[in-house]
DNA sequence: AGCACGCCGACT
DNA sequence: GTCGGCGTGCTC
């Protein structure tokens, strides 16, 4: 009988290949091939195996090599990224590039999956009795002088001891070796009583272990959602099972990873990006194994196989760092939910805000909700107070009472936080004398004035130029910075509050990795600051001490062109006032507005997120937007902008006929310049997401195959998560 | 995406 | 006379 492969390849190409079996061994789904390909070689991923090809047999080339002797990825990771690929429109290879860790994609031996542990050699020994060495290299040799340590102890005891060790390897004085992951239960600590909520929680999601639930926990910040989490993992591992637990961004991990080794006594496998290739992978193959229980890790750590799934978590499930931008965009909390129902597990989906689509998932019945209301430990929710800033007299953009509000937090000891999302110093740069402001010529919008740096800086594509010390139009040196950023913010509440330590906390102050941590860890917890800052402020670290938020101008959410904006905007002042008292001080939340009228803002503070939620659902089923309806869209860019219109012109004839879809456009980006290149878009809206995806594919074929497609970039996005 | 082939401008 | 620009086509 003749048989042929059927290969995923990392490609961004829609189909998949065939080839001849390998010489030697049984190639079956799941295992890895060495495959020629046009010139060269690539590693991929047998999906099928077919009696016959498609393409005509004497084009057929046959696998060179049989990489793996069992299916590296199982049939449930299988059949969950085939899934993956064809609702995201994915190319097949992607997808499994995606899941696969690039060491794991090239033709070698996996790695071992065991601990790499250090040790001194005879003649270290020696050296270390001699004391011959200093600095690191030195200090590794004290460390390991009574007996061998595992790699992740060294980074805990002397980070940055790799370039030691390497040069103390070199000399053969130290050796490297590797073990099994250690099977001790670590000292684990006891968990603290739960709440009659959190263990009403707890029994919920315990009683639906072993079968496909999805739930919805809405807890606030501070509500105590992550010792539900802790108790549920403890029950999975008690089973023998594994628990997969995805937050948004690695900054949130190295507490958690601590907290839930503390409290589990297990390993806890932490996967995320800016893992070194061969870690990542040897977390991947302990998953695999079924060595690692507990898989910690943001977006792509939703492709770990889990062979003996017990339980998948996604935390702050509305965020959008879950839905990948570029490439393959999947979303991961989406997927989640997919290879939970695969797995046969419960999913919990976890967040103080969760987004308008799992509200309404489960509005339908399809989630069950959890709610915790209490916050342990804190007396009484925030309250929030709105600051009209109309008429008033403004310090830098702070009004009297919001600055008298911070003069009354760290005259009582107490630590205040300032958030405005906006770096820099301000948005703009005026010429008072003609007019002129300063705006990126490849984006064409107003530059940033950073004046620390004494640049002007694009926030859309770092496009950077020294600050003019006079006016190109006009020549006059009265330029004026208009509006507020974060700097411009500390500059002020440094000249207002000089005897109170200010502290700055943006993408600027925090460039280097861990420097949020130390800058944070700065703040002593009975001392008054003022903490400035954006975004970044509003999650992480907990802050005991404070007990102050003043939230600075978040007018511009009020109006965007983007239908989420409003979403976005409740989320982002819930998570921020949440950091308001989060022990046993009250919190006081003060937002400062030109429109204390809006809506969105009155049901919100008046009535709290999930009320302000509901409003918003109920405009988007009036208007029929996602979550009741489907959207695609179809973006282009290049530098000429007839290109780009040629595209999407095309593109719109090559659509099916039918009333089934709702077409915008074509018409440009919400931003139609970046970066020198021209942005427009085609979106495609259905209520009913099969009539949408029905024709996706064959449109997208008829797309790569169109003349004028060559002279743009383009892509599809289905469920888009922002329009730009 | 990579990679090769192929046909027109400024250089040793 | 060639090096190299990127348009076009292909990868089982």
């Amino acid at each position: 009988m003749p048989v042929v492969l059927r290969v995923a390849l990392p490609v961004p190409l829609l189909t998949l290949f065939d080839y001849l079996p390998p010489a030697v061994g049984e190639a079956r789904p799941g295992c890895r091939v060495l495959v020629p390909f046009g010139r060269s070689k690539q590693v991929g991923v047998v999906v099928t195996v077919e009696a016959e090809t498609a393409v005509g047999g004497a084009r057929l080339k046959q696998a060179l090599q049989l990489l793996d002797d069992t299916a590296l990825l199982d049939g449930e990771l299988m059949q969950s990224l085939a899934w993956a690929a064809d609702y995201w429109l994915g190319a097949p290879g992607e997808a499994y590039a995606n899941a696969l860790p690039l060491a794991l994609r090239e033709a070698r031996a996996l790695p071992a999956i065991g601990d790499e542990y250090w040790s001194l050699t005879r003649a270290g020994h020696s050296a270390r009795d001699a004391g011959s060495r200093r600095g690191g290299s030195g200090a590794l040799l004290a460390l390991l002088a009574d007996g061998a340590l595992s790699a992740q102890e060294l980074t805990e005891r002397q980070p940055g001891w790799r370039g030691a060790a390497r040069r103390l390897a070199t000399a053969g004085l130290l050796e490297r070796s590797e073990r099994p992951p250690p099977d001790r239960p670590l000292p684990s600590s006891l968990a603290p009583q739960l709440s009659d909520e959190q263990q009403q929680a707890v029994a919920t999601v315990g009683a639906s272990l072993g079968r496909y639930q999805p739930f919805l926990l809405d807890g606030v910040t501070g509500s105590g959602k992550t010792e539900v989490y802790l108790a549920l993992i403890e029950q999975v591992l008690a089973q023998g099972k594994q628990a997969l637990l995805l937050v948004p961004e690695i900054g949130l991990a190295p507490q958690t990873v601590k907290r839930l080794r503390e409290r589990l006594g297990v390993i806890v496998e932490v996967l995320h990006s800016s893992l070194s290739e061969g870690d990542r992978a040897r977390a991947w193959l302990r998953a695999r194994a079924g060595s690692a229980r507990v898989i910690l890790g943001t977006r792509s750590a939703v492709f770990t196989p889990l062979p003996q799934a017990g339980l998948i978590i996604v935390d702050e499930e509305h965020d959008g760092a879950y839905k990948q931008q570029e490439g393959f965009r999947y979303h991961a909390r989406d997927l989640a939910l997919v290879r939970a129902r695969a797995l046969g597990v419960p999913v919990l989906l976890g967040s103080g805000t969760p987004s308008l689509e799992s509200l309404a998932n489960a509005e339908a019945g399809r989630y069950r909700t959890l709610h915790l209301r209490a916050r342990p430990g804190a007396i009484r929710p925030p309250q929030v107070q709105i600051i009209d800033m109309r008429a008033q007299r403004l310090e830098h953009g702070m009004s009297p009472a919001l600055l008298g509000a911070v003069a009354d937090t760290v005259a009582r000891g107490e630590q205040a936080l300032v958030f405005r999302n906006r770096r820099g110093y301000a948005p703009v740069l005026l010429c008072h004398g003609c007019g002129w402001h300063a705006d990126c010529p490849r984006c064409e919008r107003p530059l940033t004035l950073h004046a620390g740096r004494r640049q002007l800086i694009c926030h859309h594509c770092d496009y950077r130029q020294r600050l003019p010390a006079a006016c190109p139009g006009c020549g006059g040196t009265d330029l004026k910075p208009q509006g507020q950023g974060t700097e411009r913010l500390e500059e002020a509440l440094l000249a207002q509050f000089p005897q109170v330590p200010v502290l700055r906390v943006d993408r600027e102050t925090t460039r280097r990795r861990d420097a949020f941590e130390q800058l944070l860890d700065t703040l002593k917890d009975d001392q008054p600051a003022i903490l400035v800052g954006t975004q970044m402020l509003a999650k992480g670290h907990d802050l005991p001490n404070l007990t102050l938020v003043a939230i600075v101008g978040v007018d511009e959410g009020l109006h965007s062109v983007d239908f989420r904006a409003g979403e976005r905007l409740a989320q982002l002042v819930v998570q921020v006032a949440g950091r308001a008292g989060r022990s046993s001080k009250p919190g006081r939340v003060v937002l400062q507005t030109h429109q204390p009228e809006h809506p969105l803002l009155r049901s919100l503070l008046a009535h709290g997120y999930a009320a302000a939620a509901r409003e918003l659902l109920a405009e988007r089923q009036l208007i029929q937007l996602p979550p009741y309806s489907h959207q695609v869209l179809l973006r282009a860019d290049a530098p000429q902008r007839e290109h780009v219109d040629a595209f999407l012109a095309a593109a719109h004839a090559a659509l099916p006929p039918g009333d089934q879809l709702q077409i915008a456009g074509p018409m440009p980006a919400p931003m139609p310049l970046r970066a020198g290149r021209h942005r427009g878009q085609l979106l495609l809206e259905a209520a009913n997401r099969r009539s949408l995806h029905g024709m996706l594919r064959t449109w997208q074929s008829a797309l790569a195959a169109l003349p004028s497609a060559r002279r743009v970039r383009w892509s599809l996005d289905v469920d888009p998560i922002d329009l730009y």
